[in-house]
DNA sequence: TAGATTGTTAATCGATTAACAATC
DNA sequence: TAGATTGTTAATCGATTAACAATC
């Protein structure tokens, strides 16, 4: 890949925001909006705003600002939510039902092909209408399965195990809920969600005073 | 409040990370590391990991590095791990559900002290022990409960009028799972953990060559 | 045409990395 | 003492913000 510049991640991860951002809009029947109005509903600076969208294209239009529509179906097309992606659920605990039990995700072009667990008692149900498959089958699966997304809900003691047998199926990315840290690669790209690790970084904020107070200088 | 300076969320964002990896060198007994090391296992630059660190202080020797121990112990008060956080959960949805029932948030000081939600079919049921209350009854409870933490759970479509019931209700926090945005104020620190934010960036990751292709001058 | 607002270049700010004197 | 490694200052890098010419 011989691009001039990646965008990057900051940019990525705003994306999202934008879409929400642009979808309420669509829904309250607003047709057009200028980076200075959307950078007000969305506490950013206009510059920001119009920096991140010109990585990806002009947009707007001098004078005018954006339509919002067109603005909304760009950004959609840039997140691959014009795509549908299969995806399988290592875990089938609590987040991995709840994962699976999440309606927006199939609405976001989510199929889910399989879950597996090591449980004999879950192994054969469903959830969902998608039948949980004993862990052990996990790696022909893949062989015979074109997997697009696996979602890691399983203990930190299995991960690293779990993490292996997925990559070497050759699942094409990875949202990974275990606290074990994997790697963007050249092979597989990875977004770790760490719930325990964003829970703590509530504890910071909750004793920031005196945190600062116990431990900063002044 | 008139430190010197707040310390950066990315180095608090980091601190967790630091956290796993220190628990992690105590389960091998390893008794000391330099930033050398650590920078090695976690990807990270020497100089970062010293930098983080010294927001907080010196918690290092020269010439020997740093005891784990210590310094695992230091971090695990500055997240606030040391304290017990009174938290209730709104919305017994799946995702509320997998929260109560994540064994690891108790291990983190975590205490629910109730749930609330709009299904008459739920009022009045347990989970993991704890007593699925009706959200009309709120606002009562919060007036003669303290509570350091809600987390929000419920779907978009009522989710500004529970976070308004919330912090009217002197919630000193709120760990946000719905795709509202909040933001910090002085009476209110929050963490938007966005899920959906989160499979988007995964989406982009994984076209993101076709993207690049398609949008970004060479 | 005049006003508005973009796209883009330049300036600023903050975070990361490098360097090195201090010191265990 | 000599070697190792910190704490901290200085340099670099990247991301954000400001400014403004281009243009609808």
């Amino acid at each position: 890949m011989d691009y001039d510049k990646k965008v990057s991640l900051a940019v990525i991860k705003r994306l999202p925001k934008y879409y929400r951002y642009l979808g309420d809009l669509l829904d309250n029947n607003v047709t057009r909006i200028s980076s200075k109005e959307l950078s007000k509903k969305m506490n950013a600076t206009p510059s920001q705003i119009r920096q991140d969208l010109n990585n990806f294209g002009c947009f707007g239009q001098q004078g005018y600002g954006y339509d919002v529509s067109l603005l909304y179906s760009e950004i959609k097309t840039i997140l691959g939510l014009d795509k549908t992606y299969s995806v399988i659920v290592v875990g089938a605990g609590n987040l991995g039902n709840a994962i699976l039990n999440y309606t927006q995700f199939q609405k976001r072009g989510v199929s889910f092909a399989a879950i597996f667990d090591t449980d004999a008692q879950k192994i054969g149900t469903t959830i969902n209408g998608v039948e949980i498959k004993d862990i052990k089958n996990l790696g022909n699966f893949l062989e015979q399965t074109s997997v697009d997304i696996a979602v890691l809900c399983v203990p930190k003691s299995s991960a690293a195990e779990v993490a292996k047998v997925v990559i070497k199926g050759g699942v094409k990315s990875i949202w990974n809920f275990t606290p074990l840290d994997l790697e963007n690669t050249k092979d597989v790209v990875v977004e770790n969600v760490h719930l325990s690790d964003s829970l703590m970084t509530l504890f910071y904020k909750l004793n920031e005073g005196f945190i600062l107070e116990r431990y900063v200088k002044k």
